[in-house]
DNA sequence: TCGCGTTTGTAGGAAGTTCCTACAAACGGG
DNA sequence: CCCGTTTGTAGGAACTTCCTACAAACGCGA
């Protein structure tokens, strides 16, 4: 299987300084090529004809208008896009029925980790549906157990690089060489999913808090 | 002068998906040391405590109380601690004088680009005052101030690179050596400022738009 | 308890990136 | 016309990323 082609990606947030992180979050994927942004569902209504939009990641609540009319507007314009809602508060099924039903291939609420909304884009782009569980069990839970399968080494190296230990010193005082504690941090990552350093910060900074608790 | 000593930074932002997303964006700052973040104006207090803080970066408006009082009671526990309020909207020169009586160092409102954020967050770090300029002058302005210091060159191997070309093609394409390819992407970066290539991409894409608008 | 598949500790190579330095040719003012 | 700055070009050192390797330890099922 071919390494997916690229998501052409509108993102409708009305805040600038959010959207402006979300966008630096999102680019870091290579495959996402953004073809534009937006404030309001207007604007986005006006765009999304001449972008050849293939993903639009809009928020429930804008300055003019609900998220979820300009969705279905959107979506008749440009039936083969994928619509991701970003929800104020995790939707409840019925609800989420109710937006399915208009055509939106998935839901990620504020109160989400960053990653979901990531994994979710990454998934609904070929226009699957993708209704993210429930969390039958807390996201701690799995964050914990994610932990728990680094081995000793690992803990190790994922804490002092959490603390910005640099590879070197890391290296030396556990007496080994760079390319092991290299090995280690590519495993780390392997296994809790990572892809950048900020990323392991903070999952080692809460779970020393939650280990604390 | 000594590459500053880090930062001790509590955030306090209500929703998960944009506290995590500027945290990566902070966390990315190798000044940056994250001891605590919260949800909640109460819980914030509660924790500001035991974490010896440095800068407290705050919303306005959080779910159980208002950030301003919320800034003012953590003030009087850790009068060293410098306060960035996060506020929804641009504040107003009167309105400002009010937060700086309060102590608070600096204001940055979401409609602001996320650099204005981590710029203002250096420089208050020492316990400065930042108020940021009320842009006499549009950022529009600024950013394609910044352009038009590209160098013919430059330009054309920022918008390679916006694109997400691979340097060894964007090398062969021009004719020249990898090697300088990586100078022009340095002069590019140290002139617009950037340090990674999101903030490149994201530019060089409104950059774009703005031209045809 | 033996044997075998998996995990862990260790490390090397290739390719790519970052940061710094260099240098000649072109450019732009005084 | 001279001199400081910018532009086009590139090299070196150090570091990261990604992939591969391999022996020792570990765990589980026959």
């Amino acid at each position: 299987m071919k390494p997916h082609r690229s998501i052409r990606l509108f993102v409708t947030v009305g805040q600038r300084l959010f959207r402006d992180s979300l966008l630096f979050q999102l680019l870091q994927q290579d495959e996402v090529d953004l073809v534009g942004e937006s404030e309001t569902g207007i604007d986005t209504l006006n765009r999304l004809l001449n972008a050849d939009v293939n993903v639009l990641i809009i928020e429930e609540n804008l300055r003019d208008n609900d998220g979820l009319t300009i969705a279905e507007n959107a979506l008749s314009l440009c039936p083969s896009m994928s619509v991701l809602l970003i929800s104020d508060s995790p939707v409840s099924a019925s609800r989420m029925s109710i937006y399915l039903e208009a055509g939106i291939k998935s839901v990620v609420s504020k109160t989400h980790p960053i990653q979901e909304l990531i994994k979710t884009l990454l998934y609904i782009r070929n226009g699957q549906t993708y209704v993210s569980s429930w969390h039958t069990h807390s996201p701690k839970e799995t964050e914990l157990e994610a932990y728990t399968e680094l081995s000793g080494r690992e803990r190790e190296v994922a804490k002092m690089m959490a603390n910005r230990i640099p590879v070197k010193e890391i290296a030396e005082q556990l007496g080994v060489s760079c390319k092991t504690v290299h090995s280690y941090k590519d495993r780390i990552f392997i296994k809790l999913g990572f892809e950048r350093l900020p990323e392991l910060i903070l999952f080692m900074k809460r779970h020393q808090n939650a280990g604390m608790a």
